[in-house]
DNA sequence: CGTTTAATTGAACACAATCAAGCCCTGTGG
DNA sequence: CCACAGGGCTTGATTGTGTTCAATTAAACG
């Protein structure tokens, strides 16, 4: 549970014991593949899950069966602080590449949260900025044109694993195929095809097959009128330096 | 704060001690106007706020000022849990109608958090039911017509303010302009027009000056492919129950 | 009453969806 | 080694939903 612990020692400050406590919890570590449930929209609720490595994606369903995409999540994400005292999932985490994920049992996540409240507090402003991520997201699909919804996406994105300051470069590429893409914009297939042509035509982007490389996303900025302040990522690094 | 604690008792089997401990909270009401700000972007919080009576609702700019509505806020509503152990607020909150609102400094929800895990449950779970209706917001905008969002936004609004049994009859109105809707479904504000007029020449809604009444929303529910699940109403009557 | 805010309407336009077809890889099996 | 299947990507043509611009009407409020 390093990974975790690290991911919630970024949110508060934890004591020693706090710390052990973390590390103690009773886990089991699965190797899924693209496109694996981690959670299913219906489902109770009885783990919570941690991305080790590899990335995955929140989503939720039309009536008619029109996919929206919610959230990406890069590895040290906790996939379902979402559930922690849900009982049913309102809504379901697939695996965008393979990789390892580690699951906790929900009640020892649950007696962390009800004993030692430093976790409980770190858990808690995971969710909270989960929760301003979505806010952000809704901005995005209601006001902002294709161009910039797609530029923000992928600025949230790089931004966010350039944070966790990933080693492997293979974490730098953004694995998402166009449809992926099309169903986090909300915008058709086709038509992100002709917007990820446009910013590719312009060098703000790279694609490959079922991948995007960023050159520098910081160029992206501009077009994606991103505005990092919803990351809550100076009140991160503050902690972190205390 | 018998609101607040109505409203937390819902989400979690509070102990008298829990309940004493949240009617002791120290509290200052306001009677706020019409569009007066509750919270605003950008600034530091030391306030958390419950709605006492009348409507607010959350906001989002984009960087050239256009205005995206992210929730609605009904009397019970906790406005700020969302920004509990964040410093800077990444989003505003407005008042829609004029109503009292009770302030809390922030300082003593804190405390009560780390000192009672019930209370800390009953929060968190407040907190995580705001962001599954953030997510169907995603889902809304993302991937469902304009016909639908507008129907999903009315009924959300009818269906909540109905668990709340609300007994002024005032309260049954949707008090929001045309223009207001539009930017919570991510319209212009003349197509906003459009199709409340559809909508109301079906005798789906019934449009006042300012306000919109629901004859029967279960009628709009169809339209608006809605199911309530992401508002995890059952989990609340289920703790009221106990 | 005059002013303001909200609602309404029409016309022209634009962004994005849909439909349909074809391409280019990559993996698979004969 | 080649044929073929399938997924993902690309492209053009057409349609349509929703925007923009501009002007008008209606309702509240001082």
């Amino acid at each position: 549970m390093g990974l975790l612990l690290r991911n919630l020692k970024q949110r508060a400050i934890l004591c020693e014991e706090d710390q052990q406590a973390v590390l103690d919890l009773p886990v089991v570590i699965k190797a899924l593949s693209a496109n694996d449930y981690v959670i299913r929209e219906g489902e109770d609720v009885d783990c919570c899950e941690v991305l080790v490595s590899g990335f995955a994606f929140r989503q939720l369903l039309t009536g008619d069966g029109q996919r929206q995409i919610l959230a990406i999540h890069i590895p040290g994400d906790a996939l379902d602080f979402q559930n922690l005292f849900l009982d049913v999932a309102d809504h379901s985490v697939q695996m965008l590449t393979a990789g390892p994920v580690a699951f906790v049992p929900r009640a020892a996540i649950q007696r962390l949260f009800h004993k030692r409240s430093r976790f409980a507090q770190a858990v808690f402003i995971n969710v909270l900025v989960d929760a301003a991520i979505f806010r952000e997201w809704v901005l995005n699909l209601g006001r902002r044109d294709a161009r910039s919804r797609m530029a923000h996406i992928i600025c949230e994105f790089m931004l966010r694993c350039e944070m966790m300051q990933f080693n492997d470069p293979d974490n730098r590429d953004l694995p998402m195929t166009q449809e992926q893409l099309a169903d986090a914009t909300g915008l058709s297939a086709v038509h992100a095809n002709r917007v990820l042509r446009d910013l590719a035509s312009e060098n703000l982007i790279q694609p490959h097959r079922g991948h995007i490389s960023i050159p520098d996303w910081r160029k992206l900025r501009a077009i994606a009128d991103f505005n990092e302040r919803y990351l809550h990522l100076s009140q991160q690094t503050l902690s972190n330096d205390i």
